[in-house]
DNA sequence: AGCAAAAATTGAACCGATCCAAAATTGATG
DNA sequence: CATCAATTTTGGATCGGTTCAATTTTTGCT
């Protein structure tokens, strides 16, 4: 079988220097008519595949794409319902830029830093979901631009992109407090590692991821106003999955005197927490109204549908993209705000 | 600010040749330590990022990872059931293997075209389900690696991996004629792309999807040898959404002895079905049994949990990925099994 | 110490294009 | 026909590493 083609080979067939061929394909309108058809006739005789990405980049040294990177199982961007909500964006986002889209991740650190390392982009996107600080550490070494999204410390040196969890969980509970409800508990998001089930206010201050913090205090902030001592509503810790917060509202519907309204900080949570309401025997909204966070598009399509606060995701996306790309800059931490979505998982209490 | 700093600089401050500096990165175990600690330390001194993938690249020539393509916006691989399912298997399979996955997509065939030609992976897999045959067109002038999936033309030239549409379809069709059902309705997945609604004989031979083809001409083998004339069962196309779905279905139970069973060629088709039977009062698997196609992880928990034909996905993507990395060669199609997955949508028909 | 074998290091070629200044060609004009 | 400007083409430098044959240094053994 014949050798790899190089453009230097067809340059050579064709006559031509190298740098007529280079240009009959990446600025065809500077070389003259007759001799671009016959280099690309040339070309086409002896199986020239085009110029060579590679070739093309070492010297552009522009790949075009972007890279999303994440602690995780590849599949996760495949699985997880918020990183592939995102994931749609970012790539619609990409779509109209024309840039690629390339997916890097990896659970273990060195193969993380392997892959982030040797990816072939122009900049990261961090999901740092989980070990947000090791991802940016790492990513640092690239020395390429990036941006963290959702990430737990608010260290201001690294750029992020946020929303602002604390107004957003004020709003919410004000939505619920609206309403006329003033028996309440709190479904939290990971506030430690290591931490599940009920919370105290210590524990709470000293989260250790921010999210989860900044919408508990977000929450007290509407409680306090509402004349309501925060720290006599339940907040249970969960894991976001089936298991914890089944375990949690069942603790807290054991109480005497249980809520009539759940204020959760995922949709994940507050659909797992309808789940359970309803294998119980109560309903939702009837019996307790029950908000979630993040809107995901399950939300909106689950029953009853989801009230939630939503993320502005594409507004987050394409500035994601945007300064992956670095076409802007982006420094500290910019922070979005959410919006109230009323669907039907929230109403008044029943009446006594 | 200073240059950027590349290998070059660092071996010559620390004082070593190019090549050892070039080893003390990608092959540190062959230079002796002393010489290898004091690189570091240079390099780290002097800010050097590592070495830069391009240039690397340039001389390897491979990129270590896979293109995955489909004619669709990029967001289809995060929104459709199918392309999520696989996805997530081939970014398993990519992870053992320590390669990256790019996305690679466009509505628009020239944008695809490009971005096909400028997709800095070492091989493709298509995701064949609208334009097949132009994607792989397409993909053909790279020159690199690929295999078709889920491709609908049986063209033996490209490579191609599919599963074992007509066998599976029989099977699907033996499962409920052995629960004892008689009387039977197919609802089938895209004929030809200006089909809807109620089919005969003639456009099903003449299908322009193969993987249609293949399952209706399964499906009827069954019914042949359980004595019942496939040309008296109802066929009906849909677009797989909801309306033509429904549509069918109605159609279908508007008539005076309506079936007892339905044959559907996909998952997401069964799960409309269902939805619309229940909306209509009937009870699945009660009065209604069903029976889907592909096995797509909400089959697993639906209401009902449906029954269906799985399709191998962990073996197709390993195969993919292992095709476009080079890894093996596959020679026109590669058919895979499907198995049956008996859950709870399928059940004997009510006594009468 | 002497010498062969093993280990480490060097230097230059090479990967496949793009880019740019300089040279060659073409065309218009007086 | 000479001159000058505009358009094309050329050759070689460059991007940032890896690799390999050749060379130098180290090690092991007598």
């Amino acid at each position: 079988m014949a050798e790899k083609i190089k453009l230097k080979d067809v340059a050579k067939a064709a006559g031509v220097s190298q740098g007529t061929a280079s240009n009959v394909f990446s600025r065809p309108e500077i070389v003259r008519e007759e001799v671009r058809e016959r280099v690309h006739a040339v070309a086409r005789e002896l199986g020239y595949g085009g110029p060579s990405v590679t070739g093309r980049l070492l010297r552009a040294g522009k790949v075009n794409a972007v890279g999303v990177a994440a602690i995780e199982p590849l599949s996760y961007f495949f699985e997880d319902l918020w990183a592939r909500q995102l994931m749609a964006e970012i790539s619609n986002i990409c779509d109209e830029r024309g840039a690629g889209v390339a997916l890097v991740s990896a659970r273990n650190d060195e193969r993380l830093a392997w892959n982030i390392g040797s990816a072939l982009v122009d900049g990261f996107i961090l999901l740092c979901v989980e070990g947000g600080e090791r991802l940016v550490d790492i990513t640092r070494q690239r020395q390429l631009p990036y941006v963290a999204l959702a990430i737990g410390a608010d260290d201001q040196s690294v750029p992020a992109i946020g929303v602002d969890n604390f107004n957003g969980a004020r709003m919410a509970a004000e939505h619920i407090l609206g309403l006329g409800h003033r028996r309440i508990a709190i479904l939290s998001t990971m506030l430690r590692d290591d931490h599940v089930g009920p919370a105290d206010e210590a524990l709470i201050r000293q989260a250790w991821y921010s999210t989860s913090r900044d919408r508990a205090l977000g929450y007290w902030q509407a409680l306090q106003a509402a004349g309501i001592d925060p720290l006599s509503v339940p907040i249970f810790g969960t894991r976001e999955d089936e298991g914890s917060t089944h375990a949690a509202v069942a603790q807290i519907f054991a109480a005497p005197e249980p809520p009539t309204a759940i204020l959760a900080m995922s949709d994940k949570i507050a659909m797992y927490a309808v789940d359970f309401l309803f294998q119980s025997g109560r309903n939702v909204p009837g019996d307790v109204s029950v908000i979630g966070f993040d809107d995901v598009p399950e939300a909106a399509v689950a029953t009853p549908k989801l009230t939630t606060m939503a993320q502005p995701m594409h507004e987050i996306a394409r500035l994601a993209v945007d300064a992956a790309l670095g076409d802007i800059q982006v420094e500290g931490r910019r922070v979005l705000p959410t919006t109230l979505v009323v669907r039907e998982s929230t109403a008044p209490p029943r009446a006594k």
